[in-house]
DNA sequence: TTCCGTGCAAACCCTTTGCAAGAGT
DNA sequence: ACTCTTGCAAAGGGTTTGCACGGAA
């Protein structure tokens, strides 16, 4: 299960899938694939700007969305879309539920299993899916705390 | 249970809700009422005014988003809201499961038990959901039938 | 050397907002 | 009459695109 690999691993595993697929592993790339793997709360693309900056100040927002985009295309990360907020990304590919803060804005995962499988909705209804999203809105714990003080 | 109405007894209690809330109930908001209760594929703004503009055509987007301000606002309809698409309205407003049609846009309902209700999220971490949205994004029945032909 | 990648800036698109004119109660 | 509602137009905000320069292989 992916979500068992530490950081300095998913990390690798993103480098040496864009070395291999033939792409230019600028310090960029190196910096914002850094970001990712390690901070598994879903940053969006302003948030890894910001923090890529910290190193290489003239990094510009377009190259994070090329990057990003690179790995989406190559299904090494996942997009999670908003209209309302900026979009956010995950190295966790799995499907899975996730957890949204309406005051925070954090994302965290929700451990417990998925219903209906891709198989399952298609034979219940001719639909064929083929990506899902399953999102709870809410208060997290932190934001429940400073509610209620 | 609300889907089991009638389009027309949908719009009544939409139509009453309003008028016992003390909203004027002008030509244009009726003519978007009717649209809402008739139409159960999740229209859009757009889609919406397209319509409405077939029986009244000055009758603005503003107009079109401030009803259906009001109609959320109120807990009459649902927002359905996308960052790469037209947000979409619903007079189902239960929480259910939508299967999103990614060639042709239609969103239908699946007709399935949602898994963990907001106690059951909360109590298993400490997350207060006060919302939800599971879907299932792929190809209706009628794409999938022009994609094979 | 050759493209791919980067950075700047402008375009995009739907939604939201400001404001004066118009309509329901 | 009084206020809410409407319609036009402009703003707003994250994402996408165009293009010339620059750097990795």
């Amino acid at each position: 299960m992916i979500s068992s690999l530490s950081s300095p691993e998913i990390g690798r595993r993103l480098i040496a899938s864009l070395r291999q697929k033939g792409y230019k592993l600028t310090a960029q790339r190196r910096y914002i694939i850094a970001i990712l793997s390690r901070d598994l709360t879903h940053p969006g693309a302003m948030d890894i700007l910001s923090r890529v900056r910290k190193k290489a100040p003239q990094v510009s927002l377009s190259t994070v969305y090329y990057t990003l985009d690179i790995l989406k295309k190559e299904g090494l990360i996942k997009e999670l879309e908003f209209y309302d907020r900026d979009n956010r990304y995950d190295v966790n590919i799995e499907n899975h539920i996730n957890l949204i803060c309406r005051k925070c804005g954090r994302i965290e995962d929700f451990p417990g299993e998925l219903p209906y499988s891709y198989t399952q909705v298609q034979q219940k209804t001719d639909f064929q899916p083929m990506a899902m999203r399953y999102e709870y809105y809410g208060y997290c714990k932190d934001c429940r705390r400073k509610r209620a003080g």
